[in-house]
DNA sequence: AGAACGTGGGATAGCGCTTTCCCGTTTCGG
DNA sequence: CCGAAACGGGAAAGCGCTATCCCACGTTCT
C-alpha cells in the first residue's frame, strides 16, 4: 500500500512577489498586539480599545507609513468605497461641470471616483456599467442623453436593476429609464422659458438648429422651444444635423444660408452652447451678422458663452450642483431615490438676442463677467 | 470542571447580509466543475481546459450574469487593473483634455480609471495620493504644475517613492521632481517661440499677465517669452496676478489700464487663455480695443480662443495626447520611464495680434475653425 | 512491457482585512 | 461578598478569487 499522506501536509507558502506594501499584520506585529485590535483602532471602530494600545498602533502605522489595502477591506466588509461615473466625454464643459461636482461630493463622502468614458456609444456604455460592476461600488451614475429606440437600453437596465438588488445605488443624471431614477437639468422647461423669452423680445419666426430627435435631449429642448414660442404666438422650424456640437451646428447653418431659408426666420436656436457657436461662425461667413440682422440662443451656458461676441443667451444650469445632488443622494443611507428631480435653470438674455427691431426695448443687460 | 470546548468546534457561518451578485464559486457549481476550471476559462489562463467545460462554464456564467469582484481578483493577484488620475480640477479643458487622453488609453489596456481632484491644494494632494494608494494601482499620474517652496513636496514624493518601491508606476504631467519622471508640454520652447513670433510681428514692448511665479508654470512661460522676445530686441514688464484664471486675467489687466502704464506696451501676453479672455474684457471696459489698440496673446488654445473676437493668438498643446502617452508609458510593461518627455506646442497666429502698425504684412491667415 | 511524460482536472493555500466568538479581568449592584 | 454585567483583548473564520500542488489517466519512448 503507497504512503498515503494526510492532507493536513504542510505546503510551501507561495512565493508572491509581494507588492512590498506594510500590511495589518506587520502593524500588528510592530506594535505588539493583534491584529483584531490594530484594526479596530485603524477604523476606529466601536470596539473600544486601551489607550496604551491604541496609541502604540497609531504609531506603529506612522512608522510604517501603512495604508489600508482597500481591495482587501472591500472583500472583507463586501463593499468598497467608490462611486462610478459614467459620461460621455469628459473633455466638454458639459460633462466635466456635472464630474466636478460629483468629485465634491464624493469626496466629502470619503469615497474615491471612477470614471468611466462612454463615448456617446451605448454598445461602450454597457460594457462599462459591466466591468464597473465588478468593483462592486456603492453607487453608479450614468450620465448622458439616453437616446430612443436604443437596442442597448434593456441590457443596461437589467445590468443596473441587478446592481441595485445587490445593494448598490443606480441613477441618470438624464432621462430616467425604467424605474431608475434621475436627477437632471429641466430641459422642457428651461427651453420653454427659453422660448418664451425670445418671443417676448419680439421673435416669432425660429429656426431650432439641433441634433438627432433620437437624443432625448435634443426632443425635449425641442418641444419646449416650439411649446414657448407657440405660447406668445411663435413658431418653430426643426433643422436637425447630425452631430450635437460646434461642427454640427456650422453645417446646418450653413445649409440654411445657402437654401436662403434663413430669411424666413428673425432667431436661430441652437441645441447647445456649441452649436451655437458653430453657427455664428456660419452665419457671419454667411454674410449675416449674429446678434444684429437675426438672434441666436444656445443651451447650457458654458464658459465660453458669456465671451464670445454677441455675448451668447442662452439657459444655465447648475451642473456642478446637479452633479452633487446626484452623488449625495446616491451615498445617502437612506431609502434609495427612483424619483425623477428636475433641476430648474435660469434664462440669460445677453446680445446675441436683443429686442428685435421695431420693439421696446424692455431694458436691462444681462450676463456680463466678471 | 467546566465543560471545554475543543477549539474545533464548528461557528455559525457569517449571516453577511451578502451581497447578493453571483460568484464564482456559484457558476462553477452551475456549470458542475471545480472552482480552479472555472477560474481559468474565464481568465484563458494558460492552462488549457477541455471544450466541454470551457462551453459549461461559459454558459453558466452568462446565465447567472456574473460579473468578477474585481477586489478579490485585486486580492489574488496582488494588483488591481486601476489608473490613478490627480488634477487641480476636471472642470478645465486644460485637464479634461488631459484626462480625456488619459483615459483612452486606460480602456485600450483595460485598465480603469480613478480621479482625483486636488482642487490646487497640496495638501489635498498628498492626501489624495495617499488614499489612491490603498488601491494598489498600476500607475498613479499627477497632473497640476509644482509649486515652487512647496512644504508638502517632500512628503509626496516619499509617498510616491515607496509606491513605486512596491511595484507601481508614478508619473507627472507637469514638471517633473524627485525623479519620478514626466510627460508634459515644453512651456519653455512653446513660450519662446511664440515671444519671437510676436515680436516677428513687429511688436517689441510686452506686458505679461500672469500667475503667481511660484507656480513653475508660470515661471516657465514667462521666462520663455522674456527670452523670445529678447532673441529680436524686445522686452517684457510682468505683472502677476494672484489667480491663473479668466477674473485673475481681468484684475492684473484692470490695474494695468487704471496706472496708465498700458501705455508702454504694445502687447498683452496672458499665462493662459482664461486670462487672455480676462485681459481682453479689461481692455475693452478700459476703451482699448484688443487686436487693434493692442496685441493679445494667451496659451493652450482652450476651444473658446478660437471663438473669440478677435480670435486668440496662442501655443496649442496635443493636451490629448500627452495624457495618452503618459499613460502608455506607465501601464506598458517595460522599465519604468523617469526621464522628462517634454511635447512640444504649436504657435497660432490669429486675429489678436495682427501685424503691428508700420509693419509689413507677412500674410497668412490661420486658425479659423472649422 | 515498463518507464517517462504530457494533459486536463480538482483540492486548497493563501491574498489582507473585518468581525464574530470566546475568555480572563474588573467593576458593580444587591 | 458574590454573581452578573461590562470591558478589553485575542484567535480565527471567512470575503471571492488565483495559482500552486497533486493526481489520475492516457501517450510516447526505449
Amino acid at each position: 500500500m503507497p504512503l498515503q499522506r494526510t492532507g493536513q501536509d504542510r505546503r510551501k507558502p507561495r512565493a508572491r512577489a509581494s507588492s512590498g506594501n506594510p500590511t495589518l499584520t506587520d502593524v500588528a506585529a510592530r506594535a505588539g498586539v493583534s491584529l483584531a485590535t490594530a484594526s479596530r483602532v485603524l477604523n476606529d471602530s466601536a470596539r473600544r480599545v486601551g489607550q496604551d494600545h491604541r496609541e502604540r498602533v497609531l504609531r506603529a502605522a506612522r512608522e510604517l507609513n501603512y495604508r489600508t489595502d482597500l481591495s482587501a477591506q472591500a472583500m472583507a466588509r463586501g463593499t468598497a468605497p467608490v462611486l462610478a461615473l459614467l459620461v460621455s466625454t469628459i473633455d466638454d464643459p458639459y460633462f466635466s461641470a456635472i464630474a466636478e461636482g460629483v468629485a465634491a461630493s464624493a469626496h466629502d463622502h470619503g469615497v474615491i471616483v471612477t470614471i468611466a468614458i462612454t463615448a456617446r456609444d451605448s454598445a461602450r456604455e454597457l460594457t462599462s456599467v459591466r466591468t464597473i460592476r465588478g468593483q462592486r461600488p456603492r453607487a453608479i451614475l450614468v450620465c448622458g442623453s439616453r437616446i430612443e429606440g436604443n437596442p442597448h437600453t434593456g441590457e443596461l437596465l437589467a445590468e443596473l436593476r441587478q446592481f441595485t438588488e445587490a445593494g448598490g445605488r443606480a441613477l441618470f443624471l438624464s432621462q430616467p429609464v425604467g424605474g431608475v431614477g434621475a436627477v437632471r437639468p429641466d430641459n422642457a422647461t428651461g427651453a420653454r422659458e427659453l422660448g418664451a423669452a425670445v418671443a417676448d423680445r419680439g421673435y416669432r419666426r425660429a429656426a431650432v438648429v439641433t441634433g438627432a430627435a433620437s437624443l432625448a435631449t435634443v426632443a425635449e429642448r425641442t418641444e419646449g422651444l416650439r411649446r414657448g414660442l407657440a405660447s406668445r404666438g411663435g413658431e418653430i422650424t426643426v433643422v436637425a444635423s447630425d452631430t450635437f456640437d460646434r461642427a454640427g451646428g456650422y453645417r446646418a447653418t450653413r445649409r440654411l444660408v445657402e437654401s436662403g431659408r434663413i430669411a424666413d426666420v428673425d432667431v436661430l436656436c441652437a441645441g447647445n452652447d456649441f452649436m451655437a457657436v458653430g453657427a455664428m461662425t456660419a452665419l457671419r461667413d454667411g454674410g449675416i451678422d449674429p446678434g444684429r440682422d437675426i438672434a441666436v440662443t444656445g443651451f447650457n451656458d458654458i464658459a465660453t458663452a458669456a465671451d464670445v461676441t454677441p455675448q451668447l443667451t442662452t439657459v444655465h444650469f447648475p451642473l456642478a450642483e446637479i452633479g452633487r445632488r446626484a452623488a449625495d443622494l446616491a451615498l445617502d443611507a437612506t431609502a434609495p431615490h427612483t424619483g425623477d428631480i428636475c433641476v430648474p435653470g435660469q434664462v440669460l438674455l445677453r446680445a446675441s438676442c436683443p429686442p428685435a427691431a421695431g420693439t421696446r426695448p424692455p431694458g436691462g443687460a444681462a450676463g456680463r463677467r466678471p
